[in-house]
DNA sequence: CGTGCACTTGATTGAAGTCAAGCGCTGTGG
DNA sequence: CCACAGCGCTTGACTTCAATCAAGTGCACG
């Protein structure tokens, strides 16, 4: 995003519709498509999937965050990821063929769109890599160091989820600072 | 690859380069760039990194088997992967710049090299369910299951190390069958 | 006012890591 | 040609982190 001149990144913006959302809205249910890249202006929104009918959050986006499916996005089909706000929330999205539209116009704008994926990738491995070596205890301060709002906004079972504890670990974890 | 005309996979794989590589080889090394898509032909290659001095296996494949740093191949950025022979190896690689003009002249291969990172991600997604949420047991079943060539042909210390356990737990599961 | 949800706290269990010792090849050097 | 060093793997004893099960507290809302 950084990387887009002023012009880019005023038709950026110019193409995102925005909405505001109550509470436990869904963005993108399960097996819809993903049509769109998000921006939470201002509120709390969860992306999570559902494993052994459990639900695992795979990321929690406060304001001013972008958030999607990339791989319903960009393989245009059915999502795992379900997309839901929190709290009541502003949110922007731009629409795929209108992406698609823009970079074909700009340049920078495909380039930042072609390294996505592959960005994305990055940070799912490091992720891994969290969750493979790290304790609890120091994923947890991680987020608390990294992402202190979250800590402070979000009820305890999303980020436990995220961390990938129970609610009592973190419950244990936070009495001991 | 499976979705390519008889005629985009000739010209695929009429691009492709080939060696013959002694073990212990290594195909791109730390902080290079992956400038391949690489097609073990036959032989056995790990790809691995690097993470607080210890080696941790991302994947081996064995004969027939694609692998690259998709990171490193799409973003054109020095890799943190590491791909090495495990044993004496026919490699074939296919070039950067040579895929790039194919995909220009062949609009399904542009289909499939674009899928590639997402597709990446799907994968990476799994191999972190299956370390958050399956034991060591089960992980190693499975890979029985589904590639019951990896614990033939390997030794013990790279497949507990992709499986994200001990040799000792490994050696351990094996005595239990 | 009470039902339920979010969170806490305690006791117990279990999976896998660590440390340590030992076995059986293989290959190199005396 | 044998000896022994080293590697790959196994086995055992112990420890540890976090899950599970089980109560219990306090607040929020109908």
């Amino acid at each position: 995003m950084s990387s887009l001149s002023d012009e880019s990144r005023n038709a950026f913006f110019s193409a995102f519709k925005t909405w505001d959302v109550p509470k436990e809205h869904f963005l993108v249910k399960e097996e819809q498509v993903c049509n769109y890249i998000f921006f939470v202006a201002k509120g709390a929104v969860r992306i999570f999937y559902h494993k052994n009918e459990k639900e695992i959050t795979e990321w929690i986006a406060l304001d001013e965050e972008f958030l999607l499916s990339i791989q319903s996005f960009f393989q245009r089909s059915p999502s795992r990821l379900i997309i839901q706000t929190l709290e009541p929330s502003e949110i922007w999205g731009i629409y795929y063929d209108d992406l698609i539209r823009l970079a074909t116009a700009h340049h920078d704008i495909e380039t930042w769109f072609r390294k996505l994926p592959s960005a994305a990738l990055i940070l799912a491995q490091n992720r891994m890599d969290s969750i493979q070596f790290e304790t609890a205890h120091q994923r947890y301060q991680n987020l608390l160091n990294q992402h202190p709002n979250i800590i402070k906004r979000v009820p305890l079972t999303y980020i436990a989820s995220f961390l990938g504890i129970t609610i009592e670990t973190l419950s244990r974890m936070r009495a001991k600072q």
